[in-house]
RNA sequence: GCCGACGUAGCCCAAUUGGCAGAGGCACAGGCUUUAGGUGCCUGUCAGUGCGGGUUCGAGUCCCGCCGUCGGCACCA
């Protein structure tokens, strides 16, 4: 099948037609212009780019990004850049409305695919990686975007990965302050130490600890650190990852490869210290609420209390929301990975709970986490004493408990907790009741109001009032509602030293060092005691060394105890080094370890700013000139960015470690803005049509024959039809080249922007695109002669039909395009565009206008049309239209006159007629007579200007 | 199971504080242009807002209950 040639020029065809042809020479010509002037060049105030006349003699400042791309060998398809383009019209809309706008494009280029391609080919990534951003510069390009080229940057140049490890650092040599609640220079950490101020953890006092013991104090407290701890281990990547890049079901989510808990020794990064700023600042942010919430529900902040039981093997203590229900707590449950399980194995029990174990650390973490498993669970054969009333209850382990959350051990309270209550139940354990549920909750289940818990179908959860929930110094039994239960119980708890009020938080802290060759080397040196030391500033950047082996040791996927080797472990001629670190020379050795893809994303706006500056990763004054905080807009506002765009994927990734990374920075005095990102946006998504065949496997979209109508098929075999993300794996990715090739850039940007909310996911239709290319045809056409090219704008006044329409048209799109309502913009502008091409001749005030108007969608057609209307500099910086309000109003207005909420008629009034006026005039009309039929309205309701409705 | 978003013509989508359901594009039909097809131009057809209630003079919009789609979280104590 061939789509027949909708575009293509035939002998026929005016030769001076927007034609795909003439479209893509006017684009590439422009580009080239754009190019060559620096057009979109933003000037700062202070550092290497410095212009401060330039800066002053514009308006205020905006900056505009996008999430950065990795530069993807395959190129991009259609879908890619929706969310560039809505950035580059907003930018060019705002430069047009007089701000000074930074706005430019950069990779983040470190990561797997190159390295992967590295390992097959023997490329080097380097060279991969440059090959492919060329490309993707070139397909920006294409597509018009208003960058800023001199900022555009990658996180694989030395030049900026210096900055990435100077980051990292002040990382290492900081420390949370918990009083102050802020991140401080260890310096000062240690200067309290030396002084007296602070004691070491044991109480000793600073000088009587040797300095190997004053290291390890000292690095305990750093915000970057190395520990010995239960990590992702990834044998088939060769790797471990950090928990957030770990699926649900216990995979990588790049290469989709299993992942194993394991004990490792790695750099951790201490974002728990940020947990309650990181939630607390969500309210600072002009975000959605969705993404917010699903940073909030990722750090899983809840309210609780520890509480304290003691044992034989020891004090157990357990995590609780609802510490209110301790006198329902009729036995423990242990995670089975719980250190005091052996002690608390009864001998009779050992090859019981071994074999639980054993069974239990088979299944991965999903398996587990299946709710609807019925529960197991073994009985240690110990018991402990529940504190509040000195009961002893016994200890089982079970794997619903997990030991990655809260303390590995749980006080089990069946009345009130559906899991315990199910537990129980299996195992036939005791269910006290200390709550009397309503009497409706009752009714509901068909049962009369009870306590005897052996009648109830389930745990209750909720308020009621508390009974058998009283000791000799406590007593809850009255109280109905469990914020106050819950009070008095932590105020207990201390008096009796038997547990505290407490924060949890699911939020981890981030592993941050990966076994893999392509990314960023780490900063740091060990002597000979395995201390690690920071290299100084001077010493960066440290360069990844030149090998041809870039691939770590990886192992089957399912070797789980495996070990990982990075590449840089075979390079003892960098490995080995000699330094003076102010103790004289030395021989250290450098850590093996890069750093994870996510570390050159977390700071990448800022060097955009500054991009070349040898002396900071960007100079105070233009990151307080960008980002600072705008106290105009609002006085608790926390700096950023002005408009972030991009997809919904990294809602817990990249943007919860560059939020962390940034009040680091902050907390260090390094930046002004508390925040990274004041304004997120997200785009939606670009879905297609994608084709299965029996097997079950994608089939290339652009071949599949069919409709909706008559079923679908594949090299004449029926294939069913569903709906994805555009992309390679779904084989249904449409190139953006077929796009140039036959409508041109103007038309794709204009089609990707027109087919809805920026923010909504919508399927693309090739056969839709059409029709943005005929509107841009009739805009060529009301302005230039298709057959000489001349100019056929008149220098006549519009009419005022057609000049009230243009004033109307200015004051919705001035507001459309400042809210990213793209869609109606541009369905206001193609009804003022159909409204001239019904005219004889477009005058001149219009055209401009209209040009004007549509720069910032159509930017090449309109440069174009703007030299053929005699202007000779570029529109980019021209005003965008306003409105004139005089022009806003009608005389005389038609409103609707409804009787009984249906239309019966229409009246035309004066605009400003008063109600009475209205009314009369409505109750005059023939239509609304005939349908009164002589019944007398009860009631006249006027909506000024809107209509009028008569009841009877 | 919990949280969030969304359901408007054959399709993508519009619709100020609740105020005439239809702006725009596609598709479809007819006409003009054309040797013809296509391009281009003109004209036109189609729904009453997922379902059921409620509030209101008036509901796509607000409230309640369902149904469906998408996304996130999920034995989180």
């Amino acid at each position: 099948m061939s789509e027949p040639d909708t575009t293509a020029n035939t002998p026929d065809t005016p030769s001076h037609r927007y034609t795909s042809a003439l479209a893509q020479d006017i684009e590439l010509r422009w580009q080239q212009v754009w190019a060559d002037d620096g057009t979109f060049n933003a000037p700062n105030p202070a550092g290497p780019l410095a212009e401060p006349e330039a800066v002053a003699a514009r308006g205020d400042k905006l900056f505009v990004l996008d999430m950065f791309p990795y530069p993807s060998g395959v190129g991009l398809h259609v879908g890619h850049p929706l969310g560039f383009i809505g950035t580059d019209v907003y930018a060019r809309f705002q430069r047009m409305a007089g701000r000074n706008v930074v706005y430019t494009m950069g990779f983040d280029a470190f990561g797997l695919p190159a390295e992967q391609y590295a390992v097959q080919t023997g490329t080097h990534p380097a060279i991969t990686t440059n090959d492919n951003i060329a490309n993707m510069r070139r397909q920006l390009r294409r597509l018009g975007l208003s960058h800023d080229m001199r900022r555009s940057v990658s996180t694989t140049d030395p030049e900026y990965y210096r900055w990435t490890q100077w980051i990292f650092s002040q990382v290492f040599n900081a420390w949370y302050d918990e009083d102050e609640e802020r991140a401080r220079p260890i310096d000062e950490l240690i200067a309290e130490f030396e002084a007296g101020d602070r004691d070491a953890p044991d109480g000793r006092e600073w000088s009587e600890l040797s300095p190997a013991e004053r290291n390890v104090i000292i690095d305990d407290h750093r915000l970057a650190y190395v520990s010995e701890a239960p990590v992702n281990w990834c044998p088939g990547l060769g790797t471990v990852v950090a928990n957030e890049e770990v699926t649900a079901d216990g995979r990588s989510d790049r290469g989709n490869f299993p992942v194993f808990k394991r004990n490792m020794r790695q750099w951790m990064m201490r974002i728990t210290s940020y947990a309650d700023r990181l939630i607390d600042d969500l309210e600072l942010l002009d975000w959605t609420d969705a993404i917010k919430a699903m940073q909030r529900n990722w750090i899983g902040r809840s309210h609780g209390a520890k509480v304290d039981f003691e044992s034989s093997a020891g004090t157990i203590t357990v995590f609780t929301t609802r510490p209110d229900t301790l006198f329902g707590a009729s036995f423990m449950v242990l995670s089975p990975e719980h250190p005091y399980v052996d002690e608390l194995a009864g001998p009779d029990k050992a090859d019981e709970i071994a074999a639980y174990r054993k069974q239990a650390a088979a299944k991965k973490d999903f398996e587990r986490q299946d709710e609807t498993r019925e529960k197991t669970g073994v009985f240690t054969g110990a018991y402990a004493t529940n504190p509040v009333n000195g009961e002893q209850i016994p200890i089982w382990i079970a794997d619903y408990v997990l030991m990655g959350y809260g303390t590995g051990a749980i006080m089990a309270v069946p009345c009130g907790d559906t899991r315990d209550f199910e537990f129980a139940r299996k195992f036939e354990l005791e269910i006290p009741a200390i709550q009397t549920p309503p009497a409706a909750w009752f009714e509901e289940r068909g049962l009369d109001v009870t306590l005897d818990t052996r009648q109830w179908p389930e745990a209750f959860i909720g308020d009621a009032p508390y009974v058998n929930s009283s000791n000799a110094e406590l007593s809850l039994d009255g109280l109905v509602n469990k914020v106050e239960g819950i009070s008095e119980m932590n105020a207990w708890l201390e008096r009796a030293g038997a547990g505290e009020a407490t924060i949890n938080y699911k939020l981890r802290d981030w592993l941050f060092s990966r076994q893999r060759y392509w990314g960023e080397p780490f900063p740091i040196v060990y002597d000979d005691d395995g201390n690690p030391h920071a290299l100084p500033d001077s010493m960066l950047p440290v360069e990844l060394p030149e090998t041809d082996q870039f691939s770590p040791r990886t192992f089957g996927p399912d070797d789980e105890f495996s070990n990982p080797e990075s590449p840089l472990d075979r390079l003892e001629q960098w490995v080995n080094v000699e330094l003076d670190l102010g103790d004289g020379m030395q021989w250290y050795r450098r850590d093996t370890n890069v750093m994870p893809q996510w570390a050159g994303s977390c700071w990448y706006e800022m060097r955009y700013l500054d991009p070349t500056n040898t002396e900071t990763f960007c100079d105070p004054a233009v990151e307080e000139y960008w980002m600072g905080p705008q106290t105009q807009i609002r006085p608790d506002h926390p700096g950023g960015v002005d408009l972030y765009v991009g997809g919904v994927e990294h809602a817990v990734l990249h943007l919860l470690y560059a939020r962390f990374w940034h009040k680091v920075l902050f907390d260090l005095g390094h930046v002004s803005s508390k925040e990274p990102y004041a304004r997120l946006f997200n785009q939606g998504y670009i879905m297609a049509a994608a084709f299965k065949d029996e097997r079950e496997i994608y089939v290339e979209a652009t071949e599949v024959e069919g409709s909706d109508d008559d079923g679908f098929t594949y090299d004449d075999k029926p294939v069913t039809r569903e709906w994805g993300k555009m992309g390679k794996s779904l084989k249904n990715a449409v190139s953006p080249d077929e796009m140039y090739e036959e409508y041109g850039a103007d038309t794709l940007r204009l089609y990707e922007m027109a087919m809805g909310p920026l923010d909504a996911s919508r399927p693309w239709e090739t056969r839709d695109v059409v029709g943005m290319y005929r509107f841009l045809q009739r805009l060529w056409r009301n302005m230039v002669d298709e057959e000489t090219g001349a100019c056929t704008v008149v220098d006549e006044a519009p009419d005022d039909e057609t000049d009230k329409l243009l004033h109307r048209t200015i004051d919705v799109v001035r507001v459309e395009m400042d809210a990213l309502r793209f869609n109606t913009a541009i369905a206001k502008l193609i009804e003022l565009n159909n409204a001239v091409t019904k005219l004889d001749a477009t005058p001149r005030a219009v055209a401009e206008a209209m040009v004007r108007m549509l720069a910032p969608l159509v930017p090449h057609v309109c440069e174009e049309l703007w030299r053929k209307l005699g202007h000779d500099e570029t529109v980019t910086y021209i005003e965008f239209p306003t409105a004139d309000p005089a022009l806003l109003v009608d005389d005389t207005i038609e409103v609707p006159v409804q009787v009984n909420g249906k239309v019966r008629g229409r009246i035309t009034i004066p605009a400003d007629a008063d109600q009475a006026t209205a009314e009369a005039a409505a109750l005059a009309d023939e239509k609304v007579i005939a349908t009164l039929d002589g019944r007398t309205p009860k009631k006249v309701i006027v909506v000024s200007g809107r209509m009028v409705n008569v009841v009877v």
